[in-house]
DNA sequence: TCAACTCGGTGCGCTGGCGTACAGACGCTT
DNA sequence: AAGCGTCTGTACGCCAGCGCACCGAGTTGA
C-alpha cells in the first residue's frame, strides 16, 4: 500500500490523433499540451467567439451544436477521443457559428491555437507535416459527419436518430453507460423531450437499453445496430477509411 | 462588323477563388485550367468514386447531394463561382460520400487533382501559399453551409427552405431567372414535389416570383429575404467574413 | 394534327412530431 | 421524515408534410 489514490493514468495518446503522430512531431507538442477537466455542459466555444485553444478529448465527448435565434438547437457533429475540437483554427477562420458543449464529462488536452497553427504549417524535409495531413483528413471526416447529419435530419425518424446517437456516443466511451438525461438528448437531436421518451421506451421494451434518471445502459449493442439508419455506418466507415491509423476499436 | 459571333468571353477569373490568387500563383495554374461545359444534371462525382479533377465554376452552379439507400436525396451544399468543387482532393480523402450534380448549366474550369494538390502544398518563401490559405478558408465556409443545412433541415419549414434555396441560387447567377423544375427543387430539398408546388404558390401569390414550366423568375428579391430563415443570412455573412477578397456582389 | 410526354395544380387520408399539460417516481437536502 | 426539485411517462389536440391519385395545360415530335 505504498501509493494508494494514484492519479488516474492520463496520457495524451489516449487521443487517437495525437497517438498517430510520429515521435518527433509529438515531442514538439507534448510540453504544450495541458490536461483539462471537461465537466458536463461546459461550453468550449460560443458562436462567433474567438477560439484560444483547440482540444484533444481523451475521455470526454464534445458536441457541436447550432443554436438558432429562437433557442432551438441541433447537433451538427460529435467529437471524442478520435478527433479534435476547433478545426476552424487551422482552417483559418478563428471562429465558428457553432457552439461546442461537453456532452459527456471527462478530460481533454488543450493546446494554444497559435501553437497548433505553427505545427500545422511547419514544413520540414517533407512537403508538409504529418500533422497537417492528419488534421485535414480528420476535417474531411468531420465534413462527412455533418453532411450525413443534414441528410439524416431530413429523412429519418427520431427512433433511428436516437439509435445513431447512442451508438456514436458509445463508440467514444470506454463503458456501455451514458450519463445523459432524455431532456439533454432531445436538445442534441433538436426534438421534443417526449419524443425521446417514446423512442427510448421502444428500445427499452425491445430489451436493448436500460435507463434510470440520467443513466443509460446499453444492453444489446448489436440490437441497436440492427435498428439504426445507414447514416451511422456511412460515417463510421468514412472515419475508418480516412484515418486508418486512428481506428476506434 | 469585323468580328461578329465572337466567342463568349470566358475567363477563369470569373471564379472568385481564382480571382483572389496573386499573379504568380495564378500564372502557375493558368495553363492547366481547362474550360468545360456543365450541362444541367451532369454528375461530376458519384459517392465513393475517385475524383480526378476539381472544378472552379464560373457560370454553372453545382449541388452536393447525399443520396440515401432508398433513393431519397438531400442537398448538403451549393457551389457556384464563389468556390471550388472537390475539396476532398486537397483534404486528402480522394473521394466523398456525396454526389456532385450540375444544378444550373454553365461553365467551369477544371484542374487535375494532382496539380491542385501540388499547388496546395507548395510552400514558397512564405510558410504556405495563398492558395492553401484560400482553399482552407473556403472549406470552412463550406462547413458552415453544411452545418447550417443540418440545422435548417431540422427546424425550418419547406416555405422557408425554398426561399433560402432561391436566394442561394440567385447569389450565384447573373440573372434573376432560374431554369429549374419544381420536381428538381424537390429533389434538392429532399421534399415532395407537391410541397414545392404549394410553397412556390405562396410566393407567387405574394408577387415575389413568377414561374412557368421550368423557368423561375424572381420579381422581388427583398421580399424573399424578408421571408427566409436566418440560415441564409448566417451562411452568407460567414462566407463574406471568411473570404473578403471574394465577396459575391 | 394528333399523340405522347412533361410540368404543375389539387384533393384526400394518414402519421410523425409538436405544444401543452399534468402526474407519478425517484433522490437529494434539510 | 418531510419536502422539493428533477426526471420520466402519458394523454390530447393540432398541423406540416407524406403518399397517392388524378387532371389540365403546355410542349414536343412524328
Amino acid at each position: 500500500m505504498i501509493a494508494h489514490h494514484a492519479p488516474p493514468p492520463h496520457d495524451p495518446r489516449q487521443n487517437h490523433l495525437l497517438a498517430a503522430l510520429p515521435a518527433d512531431e509529438y515531442a514538439h507538442l507534448l510540453s504544450h499540451l495541458e490536461l483539462v477537466q471537461m465537466p458536463l455542459g461546459l461550453a468550449l466555444y460560443e458562436s462567433g467567439m474567438q477560439m484560444r485553444y483547440v482540444y484533444f478529448p481523451t475521455t470526454a465527448i464534445v458536441s457541436l451544436l447550432y443554436v438558432m435565434e429562437d433557442g432551438a438547437s441541433a447537433e451538427i457533429a460529435v467529437i471524442g477521443n478520435e478527433g479534435i475540437v476547433g478545426v476552424s483554427l487551422f482552417m483559418g477562420g478563428e471562429t465558428t457559428t457553432n457552439r461546442a458543449v461537453v456532452q459527456s464529462a471527462g478530460h481533454a488536452y488543450r493546446l494554444q491555437g497559435l501553437l497548433l497553427k505553427d505545427e500545422f504549417n511547419r514544413a520540414g524535409g517533407r512537403r508538409a507535416g504529418t500533422m497537417q495531413n492528419l488534421l485535414l483528413r480528420y476535417s474531411q471526416a468531420l465534413i462527412t459527419q455533418m453532411s450525413q447529419t443534414a441528410a439524416c435530419n431530413r429523412h429519418h425518424s427520431v427512433d433511428q436518430q436516437l439509435c445513431r446517437w447512442l451508438l456514436m456516443s458509445l463508440d467514444r466511451l470506454p463503458a456501455n453507460e451514458l450519463i445523459m438525461t432524455q431532456e439533454l438528448i432531445a436538445n442534441m437531436l433538436g426534438v421534443r423531450r417526449e419524443g425521446v421518451t417514446e423512442a427510448a421506451g421502444k428500445l427499452h421494451a425491445a430489451g436493448l437499453i436500460e435507463y434510470h434518471r440520467g443513466h443509460i445502459t446499453v444492453l444489446d449493442r448489436a440490437g441497436l445496430e440492427a435498428r439504426v439508419c445507414e447514416c451511422y455506418t456511412v460515417v463510421k466507415q468514412e472515419f475508418d477509411r480516412l484515418l486508418p491509423e486512428a481506428i476506434i476499436p
